[in-house]
RNA sequence: CGGGGCGUAGCGUAGUCCGGUCAUCGCGCCUGGUUUGGGACCAGGAGGUCGCAAGUUCGAAUCUUGCCGCCCCGACCA
C-alpha cells in the first residue's frame, strides 16, 4: 500500500494516519476499525482520565460500572433511543462454539440466546434499568454516578481515534427530582469539559446547545463543546445531555416527593472518549510530530546525555540524576534516557516525534560550564541555561508552553472564524478556506438539512452566551435571532 | 453497499502497459570495528509462497477469471 507523508494542507486526513503511525500512538488491529492503543497513548488516555476524573470527584461524583451486555427488550424501551443506535449495534446472539465436521471451530447452534445481548454502543438503559431499583424516595436522590468503559459503535465508516468502531470513554448518568436540578448538572458538566479541554488540552471551544437534527437520540437538549482542527473542520470535543424524563418513563423511575406523592425522575448524561487524543494531535501537531501539552505529557521532561567516555557519562549520569530528583520534587516528570545503543541526534528525533515538552542535553561542554541545553517542542527553541536553580526555570518554561499552545490554538481559530451574510460568500468560504462560519438561520430543521446536502455543513452549535443579533437567514431570508456556527465536521 | 486506487522482506518501494538473468532500492535487523553537541560511518550478513486460488503459456510478480484484504471518496455517524 502506497502512502506518502503529505502536508497537512494537502490531505489532513492522509497526514494524520501516518502521524499516528510514526509516532507510535496507535495502529489498526486484525479488528476492522478498532484500533491497539500503544502504550505511549494509552499514557496520554491515562493523563486524561486522571485529570477529569478529579473533576468529577470534585463536583460530587462517584464512579460506578455496568454491564457491557445489554439485553435487546432494555434497549428497545426508549424510542427514539434506539431509534439513533439501531443501525450501528454489535450482537451476541450465541454462547458457545463447537469443532465442526471438518474441523473448523464454529458457533454451537443449539446454543441459541433466547433473548440476543446487544454491546453496549452507550449505557442509558441498562443504567436506568438499575436505577430504578435504587430510587424510591427523593432522599434517594440525586444519583451522580460516572463510568468508565469501553463502548462499541459498528458505524459503517471509521476514522482512527475520532471515530473507531470500539473506543474508550467515560459515561456520566445522574438521576435528580426536578428538572432545574437536572439542567444545572448539564451545564455544570458541559462547563467541566469545557474547562479541561481548555485547561488542560490547551484546545480552544465553543460551548453551545445542538439543534434538533443534531440532538442525542432520548435528549431534550444536547449541550456541546466544539474545536476546530488545523485543517478548519470542526471536531465534537464533548457532550452533555439534559434528557428529562424520557428514561425514567421508559424505565419507570418514579420517586416519592416530600408530599408523598409519585413523580418521575429527571435524568442527565454526560461523556468524553478517546477521540479527545484525536482533538489533541489535530490542533497541536506539527510537521517534526506530536506537541503534547504539559499537562498531559506522559513526561515533560527528557534528559539525553551526550558524552565522548565512560567517565563523562559517569559524571552525567550523576549530574542527571540530582537534576531528575529537583525536579520532581516540585511536580515535573522527568525521563532520563542514557541508552548507549541509540545516538542523541536519534533521541532528540525520536522525542520531538513523540510530543515531549521540554528536552534537556547535557555534554561534556556543560560539564566544564555549568550549563545545560533546554530545548522546547512548541517552539523549537533551543537556550543554553545555567544549572543552577534549572528546576524552577523548567517549571517556568512548562507553564509558558501550556499558556502558548492555548494562545496559538485560539489565533489559528479566530483566523479561520468568519462571518457572513449570504449563502454566495457561505459556500464560497467552505470551498476556499475551510473554518467555522458564523451565519444566521431560522431555526428551522429543514434549512439545516438543505444547507447540510448543498455544502456538506452543519451547524456545530447555536453558542450559548452569544450576543443576539437580529438578521435574515442566509437560505431562507427568514428572520433570526442570533448568528449559528456552520463548518463542515468529522 | 456504490465509485476509485492499491496488495512485492518488519516498514516504505522499483519492476506490471510490452511475459524470458527482475525479484530492485532505501530504512530497519544481525556481526565486527570506528563513533557519539541534530536521526553516524565502513565492511560483512540474514530475511521474500511477489495477497490467495484457478487458468493461458515452453516459461507468469507481469496476461485472464474468481476470491480475500487494505486505503480514499460517498452513503452512514451525537
Amino acid at each position: 500500500m502506497s502512502k506518502e507523508l503529505v502536508t497537512r494542507e494537502e490531505n489532513y486526513s492522509e497526514w494524520y494516519n501516518e502521524l499516528v503511525v510514526k509516532a507510535d500512538l496507535a495502529e489498526h488491529s486484525a479488528v476492522k476499525g478498532c484500533m491497539v492503543i500503544k502504550p505511549y497513548g494509552y499514557a496520554i488516555w491515562e493523563k486524561m482520565q486522571q485529570a477529569l476524573d478529579k473533576m468529577f470527584k470534585d463536583t460530587g461524583h462517584v464512579n460506578a460500572y455496568f454491564p457491557l451486555f445489554i439485553p435487546k427488550s432494555f434497549f428497545s424501551k426508549e424510542a427514539s433511543h434506539v431509534e439513533g443506535f439501531a443501525k450501528e449495534c454489535a450482537v451476541v446472539t450465541h454462547y458457545r462454539l463447537k469443532t465442526g465436521a471438518d474441523g473448523n471451530v464454529v458457533v454451537d447452534e443449539t446454543a441459541k440466546l433466547d433473548e440476543e445481548l446487544i454491546i453496549r454502543p452507550t449505557s442509558e438503559t441498562i443504567i436506568w434499568n438499575t436505577y430504578k431499583g435504587w430510587i424510591q424516595s427523593y432522599r434517594d436522590l440525586p444519583i451522580l454516578v460516572n463510568q468508565w468503559a469501553n463502548v462499541v459503535r459498528w458505524e459503517m465508516r471509521t476514522r482512527l481515534f475520532l471515530r473507531t468502531t470500539e473506543f474508550l470513554w467515560q459515561e456520566g448518568h445522574t438521576a435528580h427530582a426536578t428538572a432545574p436540578e437536572a439542567i444545572a448538572e448539564t451545564e455544570q458538566m458541559l462547563e467541566v469539559y469545557a474547562n479541561f479541554v481548555e485547561n488542560y488540552m490547551a484546545v480552544p471551544v465553543i460551548k453551545g446547545v445542538k439543534t434538533a437534527n443534531e440532538r442525542f437520540a432520548g435528549a431534550i437538549e444536547t449541550y456541546c463543546i466544539e474545536a476546530m482542527m488545523q485543517d478548519g473542520k470542526a471536531l465534537q470535543a464533548g457532550t452533555s445531555h439534559f434528557l428529562g424524563q424520557n428514561f425514567a418513563k421508559a424505565f419507570d423511575v418514579k420517586f416519592a416527593n416530600k408530599e408523598g406523592k409519585q413523580e418521575l425522575v429527571w435524568a442527565t448524561s454526560w461523556g468524553v472518549s478517546t477521540r479527545l487524543i484525536g482533538a489533541l494531535i489535530m490542533t497541536h501537531s506539527d510537521d517534526k510530530g506530536l506537541v503534547l501539552p504539559p499537562k498531559l505529557a506522559p513526561f515533560q521532561v527528557v534528559i539525553v546525555p551526550i558524552y565522548k567516555n565512560e567517565e563523562q557519562l559517569v559524571l552525567i549520569n550523576e549530574l542527571a540524576a540530582k537534576m531528575k530528583k529537583a525536579m520532581e520534587a516540585i511536580g515535573i516528570s522527568v525521563k532520563y534516557d542514557n541508552r548507549d545503543n541509540q545516538r542523541p541526534g536519534w533521541k532528540f528525533a525520536e522525542y520531538e516525534l513523540k510530543g515531549v515538552p521540554v528536552r534537556i542535553a547535557i555534554g561534556g561542554r556543560d560539564l566544564e560550564n555549568g550549563t545545560v541545553e533546554v530545548a522546547r517542542r512548541d517552539t523549537l527553541e533551543k537556550e543554553t541555561l545555567q544549572q543552577i536553580d534549572l528546576e524552577n526555570k523548567i517549571a517556568h518554561i512548562l507553564e509558558q508552553m501550556q499558556d502558548n499552545l492555548y494562545k496559538k490554538a485560539l489565533s489559528m481559530r479566530e483566523a479561520k472564524t468568519y462571518t457572513v451574510d449570504t449563502y454566495e460568500e457561505f459556500k464560497k468560504i467552505l470551498e476556499e478556506t475551510p473554518g467555522f462560519i458564523m451565519a444566521h438561520w431560522d431555526g428551522t430543521p429543514e434549512t439545516e438539512q438543505k444547507i447540510k446536502e448543498e455544502t456538506k455543513a452543519t451547524i456545530r452549535c447555536i453558542p450559548l452566551g452569544g450576543k443576539l443579533e437580529q438578521g435574515k437567514c442566509i437560505y431562507s431570508g427568514n428572520l433570526s435571532a442570533q448568528r449559528v456556527v456552520f463548518a463542515k465536521a468529522y
